[in-house]
DNA sequence: TCTGGGGTCCTAGGACCC
DNA sequence: TCTGGGGTCCTAGGACCC
């Protein structure tokens, strides 16, 4: 890979956990190294779909994310099976992106398993790969999580580029290769295309990234609207999106859903799980120093018919007791009696509590020098007047305001 | 034996205002 | 007296991702 120059090019690292849920467990307790592993649900309370799998479960017994535990349990009677421990993966995480941020403060997290790098600086005094390998090994070791680097000029190249090896993989995708590595590929396994969007191109003849590289920009635009015209650059090999450390840390909601352990249709079961949820909602936000003036309530009815209903109130909440209030007024406006499987609140719209405080006190104060206007003209008035005359005075202020 | 839990972004319609 | 066009906020839902 030539060094960069700064002018043309950049050198983008996407870094990728493999299996992280899983390699997490196993970091913790390296009994388990030889051993399939995946993570997943308690089957009894209906959450049994796997996860996450280690490489060991995934390419010797072909079990993969959202498979059923009961099947993979089948492919690999010996499987062994972990509960998540999501705080243990919040850590785990943690602890990731501290050691790349002291690589380069170029970093954006992308999710809790993987991040971008903008190395194109670093690339001037130390050779991408070696700094990739040097990357890799350092996790390896010290944290025991692998993981698989894509370098490519920009995000998009570099996250298509590290799923092409896995586990443990470092790819190099340059522009000049994605015709020959790219364009055979499904499209169906792009970076933002999903079934329903692969549905859809597959409608207009589009099978392969190469086929929508050269589709006729009229047919996606009627299709996908702006967002077909996105995945034709994609499909070229262009993105000019920056790397932004802001990007990964701004949190936009915090939620908390659950499935149910049987379909509830009895409300006073619904409001204490309404309860929980609240709890965990306000604790993580309080946790994050964020408010929300935004209530959702998601329901999820024993047909998997999914609904969400939210609503926006006057002043900023952390509380357990708003939040569970404000949930109930959704839940009891909206539910239609139907069984319900899955419950969930999530505060939309969070910032700042800070920010929150400083738009209180301003309305505070507002309030309280309106109040003392109004009081100050009232007295006046009923001095002058008497009292009858007050409630005329009042509404009088009233209108001038 | 059905299908988890955490998110983000985009679209589209209606209300409301100028 | 039959009425445009633009901007913003709120709400609901869909698609996608890990």
């Amino acid at each position: 890979m030539q060094a960069a120059n700064g002018k043309h090019g950049r050198i983008i690292f996407h870094i990728d956990c493999n299996s992280f849920f899983a390699s997490c467990e196993v970091a913790r307790d390296p009994s388990l190294k030889e051993k399939p592993v995946v993570v997943a649900g308690d089957p009894k309370e209906r959450r049994g779909i796997v996860l996450a799998a280690n490489y060991i479960a995934k390419q010797r017994f072909g079990i993969y994310t959202t498979m059923p535990l009961w099947e993979a349990k089948k492919k690999c009677p010996s499987l062994v099976v972990r509960k998540p421990n999501f705080s243990l993966y919040r850590e785990m995480s943690q602890q990731v992106f501290a050691f790349l941020q002291h690589i380069s403060p170029l970093l954006e997290r992308a999710s809790i398993d993987e991040g971008y790098l903008d190395v194109t600086e670093m690339a001037l005094s130390q050779h991408p790969l070696v700094l990739a390998e040097q990357i890799q090994r350092e996790l390896l070791e010290t944290l025991h999580i692998p993981v698989s680097i894509g370098i490519a000029p920009n995000k998009f190249l570099a996250k298509m580029a590290s799923e092409m090896k896995k586990p443990l993989g470092i790819t190099v995708l340059r522009k000049r290769d994605v015709q020959r590595l790219l364009w055979p590929l499904p499209v169906g396994q792009m970076h933002g295309v999903g079934d329903k969007t692969a549905e859809k191109l597959n409608t207009i003849g589009i099978t392969t990234i190469g086929d929508l590289a050269k589709a006729e920009e009229a047919a996606l635009q009627q299709k996908l609207g702006i967002y077909g015209l996105r995945l034709k650059e994609r499909a070229n090999g262009m993105d000019d999106s920056r790397v932004d450390p802001e990007e990964g840390e701004k949190c936009k909601s915090i939620g908390n859903s659950t499935t149910l352990p049987y379909d509830v249709t009895e409300e006073r079961v619904l409001l204490d799980v309404l309860r929980e949820l609240a709890e965990s909602v306000s604790v993580r936000m309080k946790q994050k120093r964020v408010v929300s003036a935004t209530v959702q309530l998601t329901i999820r009815y024993h047909n998997f018919q999914t609904i969400t209903r939210s609503k926006t109130w006057d002043n900023p909440f952390q509380d357990t007791e708003e939040i569970f209030r404000y949930a109930v007024y959704l839940l009891k406006k909206h539910w239609n009696g139907d069984p319900v499987r899955l419950l969930g609140i999530t505060a939309l719209d969070v910032f700042d509590r800070k920010e929150a405080v400083k738009q209180l006190d301003l309305f505070h104060y507002e309030e309280e020098a309106k109040t003392e206007a109004l009081w100050k003209t009232v007295e006046k008035l009923g001095k002058k007047f008497g009292d009858a005359a007050i409630q005329k005075g009042a509404s009088l202020l009233e209108k001038e305001n």
